[in-house]
DNA sequence: CGGTATCCTGTGAGATACTG
DNA sequence: CAGTATCTCACAGGATACCG
């Protein structure tokens, strides 16, 4: 059992997924990767979301203590936000989901758009050797099961 | 730019992030991760779902390819689930993220659980160099900026 | 520039009851 | 056993306007 500010989980899969729930939450995080952001900046990279989404987000992860918002008393105001030293442990996490979305993309999708550049090679080889596994584990046994029994 | 089903995705994360949202989604891929299952089985190992969210979810993640649904015509009616290929993909995304908010309930939360058991220590290894790095990154930097101009 | 303050809406999700 | 079928509601998320 897991205690996380009042909630009770019972896996700390649950702990993640409140976490990173939240529609921009996940691009927030992976901008502020790479650096240091200042609102103006988050919302020109984050096509389509509102000053009030973003503003709310980032509030959100802040009081999570991923996200640390840094404001310079100076005017017009300045802003900056910046990953969390913890913020920062969860770079394997979305280095990972950004491999795995992408090779769904391709399988199940269009994508006109490279990773090589974004993703150190490690992070892809490891699902590209899951995807390998399972091929073989797929072995020939589409023997059907049509049996028709009255009980168990 | 990316395509998936009719949805347009400025980065891999957003695929990823639709594919997993969902209250329930990644508690069952977690089960089905192990082994193939019955609905009642999921419904048991899943303490407050009803019958209707598991139902939904299930069908959502067969829709999308990553569970695949196994009806057997007999009474009572017998329904596996399993993932599939591409659904087993999945487990190194859901492992970092098992460790990850393991880690984040450690520091932020309280724990009654060992995770040793369930988690191959090679995900454990690159959550927890990432804190170490993160902890030697965080350097004596704690100056403040006090600075007040009334332009940019 | 980087926000609040309102108002509004769609839908994810729960409760309950019924069924092949 | 493994589901549908309704009804209901909270709340995440959007649009718009104003502010220090």
């Amino acid at each position: 059992m897991i205690n996380v500010k009042g909630k009770e989980h019972s896996c700390p899969i649950e702990v993640s997924m409140n976490l990173i729930a939240g529609k921009w939450k996940l691009l927030i995080m992976w901008h502020l990767l790479k650096k240091t952001r200042r609102f103006g900046e988050l919302q020109k990279k984050i096509t389509n979301v509102t000053q009030k989404m973003l503003t709310q987000q980032l509030r959100e992860l802040e009081a999570d203590g991923l996200v640390h918002r840094e404001v310079y008393p100076i005017v017009p105001p300045k802003v900056e936000y910046s990953l969390t030293p913890f913020g920062r442990s969860f770079e394997p996490v979305l280095n990972m989901m950004i491999v795995w979305g992408y090779e769904y993309a391709k399988r199940f999708g269009e994508v006109s758009y490279d990773l090589s550049a974004d993703i150190e090679p490690e992070y892809r080889e490891v699902v590209a050797e899951k995807l390998k596994d399972n091929a073989q584990k797929t072995s020939p046994n589409e023997t059907e099961q049509e049996k028709v029994t009255t009980s168990i």
